[in-house]
DNA sequence: ATATAAATAGTGTATTTACCCCAATTGACC
DNA sequence: GGTCAATTGGGGTAAATACACTATTTATAT
């Protein structure tokens, strides 16, 4: 760092193919805004760099061999470091998109966007909003409804589980000390997500997910 | 064969320990019957003795190396010989013992029984009925009672595999072209027999035993 | 021949499920 | 402050299940 722009906006690049460093920094540089760049090699390095320097903005490639993109950013979000996240990946693997934000990203680009994508990202982010490349968007989108359509909550798991145990609906209403009804609606639910309509199944899907303790 | 004795019993002994066949054969000349005996060493020796000369008696020992007693027995039976066969054995698991009777055995004996209890086998067998040593009989007993109150029969099995599969009574008797009341007493005695009282534990017992196919 | 067990199927009943609707509360996120 | 999801709980109903009895047929074993 340091080296006279003292009032732009600082970026750390991390990735470990030293052309996409050159790359990214180049790139960034021809814009017109001004910015101070640094780059590193390794999640450990990048870690390191970001809690001593804590720059601006920090664009961090997922997969990095030791430590993980996300683990760095997990470990930014958690000491709560003014740091903020940008994702660069290869894979567009909607789980790891996810994931990303669920450990805090403040972006998630796919490598094969346009550099303007990039720049409008920067820029987005810097101004304190998150941002995500709209190819992607749409996924995530379709994913978090699917999560929700099709995922079960803690609750209908827990339910499950008992059911998986053979508990019938009151020996689960009497042990978590609610209603009938109310473990009747998990039950029913967590039925309509999977798709079926048996407890025979929902024991099923218990045993397969290992929900039983 | 052919030692004289033309209207006496024939007896083979098959045992794989020397000392044992001629301790075997030394008490049972020693008893008021006359006997013709011959014995063998090996199971298969055992198998060809008793095919050319149907001897009216065999005392097989159940583990010989080569070819077990069991089969040997098996064999006998199935060719419907009219060699009545005692085992004599050293290990007085229930399930050998079991099995013994399942392959056609006439008898069994402990070869921790007293020498009485082997001449009694003796003549019973030899008058066309069967003999268990009064100690492994009680055994027995209680190994079949078990058996039958808490072993799945085949059509059990099948009803609680369907109900894994997550079929209702009705689409269970539908498919088999039964009755539902058929099915819902399959169900019921399948639960009682396995100590449980919902479908859910079935459905546990099914996916453990690996019932569905 | 005659027990025995398995499979079949019925009557009957109390309980439980599956599923529809709706509503209040809470905590999170914007 | 308002939306959203999760959790809670209630009304109601038709179907399914659990379970007790009995009974017939058939095959197997004694």
């Amino acid at each position: 760092m340091g080296n006279g722009k003292e009032n732009s906006l600082t970026i750390l690049i991390a990735d470990d193919h030293h052309l996409v460093r050159q790359g990214l920094r180049s790139l960034i540089e021809r814009s017109q805004t001004q910015y101070n760049i640094s780059d590193v090699a390794t999640g450990e390095q990048a870690w390191q760099f970001i809690s001593q320097y804590q720059p601006d903005l920090a664009i961090l490639d997922i997969a990095m061999g030791d430590l993980s993109g996300l683990k760095v950013c997990e470990h930014v979000k958690q000491r709560k470091l003014k740091t903020r996240i940008i994702f660069l990946s290869m894979h567009d693997d909607i789980k790891v998109i996810h994931r990303a934000f669920e450990v805090g990203a403040d972006a998630y680009l796919s490598k094969s966007e346009a550099f303007d994508t990039l720049n409008q990202a920067l820029q987005t982010v810097a101004a304190g909003h998150s941002f995500i490349s709209p190819s992607i968007e749409s996924e995530l989108a379709r994913y978090k409804a699917a999560s929700t359509q099709f995922l079960l909550t803690a609750r209908e798991k827990q339910i499950v589980s008992y059911i998986t145990q053979g508990k019938s609906n009151r020996q689960i209403a009497d042990t978590l000390c609610i209603s009938i009804k109310t473990v009747d609606n998990h039950r029913t639910k967590a039925m309509r997500k999977l798709g079926v309509n048996k407890a025979a199944e929902l024991v099923k899907y218990g045993l397969e997910e290992g929900l039983v303790v």
